[in-house]
RNA sequence: GGUGGAGUCGCCUAGUGGCCGAGGGCGCACGCCUCGAAAGCGUGUGAGGUGGCAACACCUCCGUGGGUUCAAAUCCCACCUCCACCGCCA
């Protein structure tokens, strides 16, 4: 949800993030026309009720003959109240959808346009191969590290096994993206994947991305399709102590996407899947931190691919390819030698004051003596595993079929410096 | 899954229909006292909203959502969460 109270005084700015976006501008005039509505409503609500209650009082001390014409009155009065705060609640709901209807307003800078508008700040030298290379998903068969056949057989497309040298792989990479999240002062957290409604929505995944979510229609529960939902409800309708931020946290879990619509994109081995696992940042901070944190988390995200010693793209996304929460985001990308393209490893959003407004989630400044005032948050992927392995397997292959472990990897590998075919 | 108990302003707690539109204690803040501190004393101490330049006034919120009533923290219904015990179980 965005501020009511700047757009109160600067519509324009809103209407022109929707018209980056590609959304219609004129949401924002039926936003400011139901929070006049519901202000009125308010107003007529608050004075009733206010009379209603001085009527009560007298109701309670008068005596004999008095009581009967007074309660007449009230018992009016009540059923005007009645009507009137039926009027609030439906001003209410109607403020709540327009409010709702609004992405977040961008951040100065960010390309208008859609998917293909984005502004590519950094990309390193494509490596090149003496050899014809292998798709991630021959090396990994290869490896006997990845199995999608039998993934099917048991869950169907998009699944997929990580067996031997594959699955030592993902706890190789999640110990290392983790021992570097401590060791930038993260508190590592194990979140829950399944999640109730409140915490989805108050993310933002249950708008346009909803056809995305699996449900669980028996229990109201929804898997996450990244633990970036469970990190940001952790703190939901609490006040944050000023002094305790920035809060951060690498939050591990799997993460599952019903990937509706994407028939035929990335069929191929483990690129696009419905269920994998992630380390994920996660930050609340003061509004005025939001931008440098935000390059903060792209930098600790950068670190980590450094570490995995890939050619790296950043792109800055364009307006219309944005999420609904996200004011601005920026992903990084790894050469895919067998498609000879980038492909997208991590992300990072500032979700500014957006998803923590819908979520409850304040903070007090107790050093200043000064109020309770919104916080911001951020969100940034540290590994996802199986786009890390992809990247990793093809990035690291050599002409017989084996993959060079970076040197970072090795200590997390029990120092094996190479993955050796199965024969 | 079953049975019983409980959810009140940061924490503890009072409160079974109308000066509780929320009292007390702890904690916290400020002041007095003190060389300084502790103790003691005094004052203050939730969030959201509406109107107002402001002082301020008013409204909403006692787990959540309904209901009864002129009036609900208090009565009724449903749900959620927590605790205890039983059953089942990784």
């Amino acid at each position: 949800m965005i501020d009511l109270r700047p757009l109160r005084d600067e519509p324009d700015r809103v209407r022109q993030s929707q018209r980056a976006r590609g959304e219609d501008p004129g949401l924002v005039d039926a936003l400011l026309a139901a929070d006049v509505a519901r202000r009125g409503a308010v107003r007529r609500f608050d004075d009733l009720r206010a009379e209603q209650r001085r009527i009560g009082r007298d109701v309670a001390t008068a005596q004999g003959p008095l009581k009967g014409p007074l309660l007449v009155q009230a018992k009016e009065l009540a059923a005007e109240v009645r009507e009137v705060e039926a009027t609030l609640a439906d001003a209410d709901a109607a403020l709540r959808a327009a409010h709702l209807a609004i992405p977040n307003v961008i951040e100065d800078g960010v390309r208008p346009g859609g998917e293909d508008d984005y502004v590519v700040l950094e990309e390193a030298a494509v490596p090149t191969y003496d050899f014809e290379v292998r798709d991630h998903l021959a090396l990994g068969e290869l490896l006997g590290a990845i199995d999608v056949q039998r993934g099917a057989k048991v869950s169907g497309a998009r699944f997929y096994y990580l067996t031997g040298i594959g699955a030592l792989l993902e706890f190789a990479l999640v110990n290392l993206a983790v021992a570097q999240a401590v060791a930038a002062g993260f508190t590592p957290v194990i979140a829950p994947a399944l999640v109730k409604a409140a915490a989805m929505e108050g993310t933002g995944f249950l708008g346009a991305h909803a056809a995305e979510v699996y449900r669980l229609a028996e229990d109201e529960l929804y898997l996450v399709g990244t633990s970036e939902v469970p990190l940001a409800a952790y703190h939901a309708e609490e006040i944050l102590d000023g002094g305790t931020l920035p809060l951060r946290y690498a939050g591990f879990s799997s993460c599952f996407r019903r990937e509706a619509g994407s028939y035929g994109k990335d069929t191929r081995g483990i690129i696009r899947v419905h269920q994998f696992d992630k380390v994920e940042m996660f930050s609340f901070c003061r509004p005025a931190d939001a931008t440098a944190e935000h390059q903060r988390l792209l930098g600790w995200e950068r670190d980590f691919l450094a570490a995995l010693e890939l050619p790296i793209r950043v792109i800055d996304i364009a307006a219309g390819d944005l999420g609904s929460s996200a004011a601005r985001k920026y992903d990084c990308e790894a050469w895919l030698p067998s498609q000879q393209r980038w492909l997208e490893l991590t992300s990072t959003s500032n979700c500014t004051t957006f998803q923590a407004r819908r979520l409850g989630i304040r903070l007090r400044e107790r050093d200043t003596g000064g109020g309770v005032g919104p916080v911001a948050t951020l969100n940034g992927t540290l590994c996802a595993v199986t786009r890390s392995i992809v990247a990793l397997l093809e990035v690291h292959q050599r002409a017989d079929g084996s993959v060079a472990v970076p040197a970072a990897l090795q200590p997390y590998l029990g120092g094996r410096e190479v993955l050796e075919p199965r024969r």
